[in-house]
DNA sequence: CGGGCTATGGACTAACTAGTCCGTTATATA
DNA sequence: TATATAACGGACTAGTTAGTCCATAGCCCG
């Protein structure tokens, strides 16, 4: 995020840094294929959303289905790399499920183009995806993270339920995902905009609530 | 799905059949659109896939947009249809709302392409399916059956939680949606198949179990 | 049994869009 | 300062695609 390298002083005329210009025409895809997806997407309007032209897109890229895997693994990335920083490791199960989803919560509320990216590469049954070296060998630290306070609620007794870490982790970003990703249809067809900040913090207690429920079921709820 | 008002004898030359031509029309479009999205449905494609030329698709249906939208009608009408004919008056809430909620998996299993759309629709922020008159005067049968469900729940005492049926109806989609929607970025990233045959009934009872944990855990939360 | 309306076909077009050609300019290094 | 090379720009192209034109063929009704 240090943008020290950039930082130069601007010339009177063209302006040469490979690092920012990458990155820029980076940023303009982003937003352009989350926005429109793959196909809708147009190479054009990246370009002039950007402060250089197409032909720099060809020259970093090669071309548009490159563009928007680089776009992919950068999203993917920066999600990794939250979930790689959580900490949970000091509260006790329950608190540690719950504050897990409620983390996965507040990140996919935050970065909606990536929801979108992920709705639009599922259309597109994940070829992109799987193309790509870096994403297919990612570590998924949440799922780590999941089989550990796991492992910590059986133990302590305070899970009843055998539970898969990744199916735990489907049941959080199901809910997570559904919210933003289908908040347009859901919205139309049910009169309820999901993603209203008045909403915000009961379907935040919401998935909590049922996780834990799920976790716990059967346990007679004790003072 | 009574086929007996288009079984004609066939002519040699030039067959005529105003409704069956519209229904094959329709039927290969859903399948182009929910294969590749609407931008990268091909209008060619469609016509290839009927006995018919692309000139008739603009005969019946104007033009691409109209054409995706009237099989956005078609898949939501066929879903609402499933929702209305589903009787569990006769079964106790907690039984009531597992099957409510197992009749959802299996009808979004059956049904891919109608996530799909659904998916895609939300990529366009439901542009087209806010403009459909048809759609957003449907009613919603699963709602108002959730509601019912959960007032004898409440009224009995088996359900501890406050509840709402839009909310409720959410959790479940959510999970059922998911599940097809997001199936192979899943499956790259965590290798595994979330429709794969062999998890068919784990996750069914699953969400079963989500459910009716969440509806009869110990603490209420409102809206 | 013929006129008129509905349904149909296929070639055509105008617009768009991913990708390229070729020349130019800045900067590092010798 | 010379020059090699990386970074850049804009006009161009070839292929594609939604949508149309014009002509024709089947069907119903009198």
């Amino acid at each position: 995020m240090s943008a020290s390298d950039v930082e130069r002083a601007p010339s009177a005329r063209r302006e040469r840094n490979a690092v920012q210009t990458r990155r820029e025409i980076l940023a303009a895809a982003t937003r352009e294929f989350a926005d429109r997806g793959y196909d809708g997407a147009r190479v054009d309007q990246i370009a002039a959303a950007t402060r250089t032209a197409k032909r720099m897109i060809y020259y970093y890229f090669g071309s548009k289905e490159q563009l928007y895997i680089e776009v992919l693994e950068r999203a993917y990335t920066a999600i990794r790399d939250a979930e790689q920083s959580i900490d949970v490791e000091h509260l006790d199960p329950i608190a540690a499920i719950r504050r897990l989803a409620e983390l996965t919560f507040d990140h996919h509320e935050a970065h909606p183009d990536f929801i979108r990216l992920v709705s639009i590469e599922n259309i597109h049954r994940a070829e992109h995806l799987r193309r790509s070296e870096r994403l297919t060998s990612l570590n998924t630290p949440a799922i780590e993270l999941i089989a550990t306070i796991l492992e910590r609620g059986r133990a302590t007794g305070a899970f009843t339920a055998e539970v898969d870490a990744v199916d735990l982790h489907m049941m959080i970003s199901a809910f997570c995902v559904f919210r933003i990703a289908n908040q347009h249809t859901f919205g139309s067809l049910f009169g309820r905009d999901l993603t209203s900040p008045g909403l915000r913090n009961h379907y935040r207690t919401m998935l909590g609530d049922m996780v834990v429920a799920y976790l716990a079921r059967g346990r007679p709820t004790r003072p």
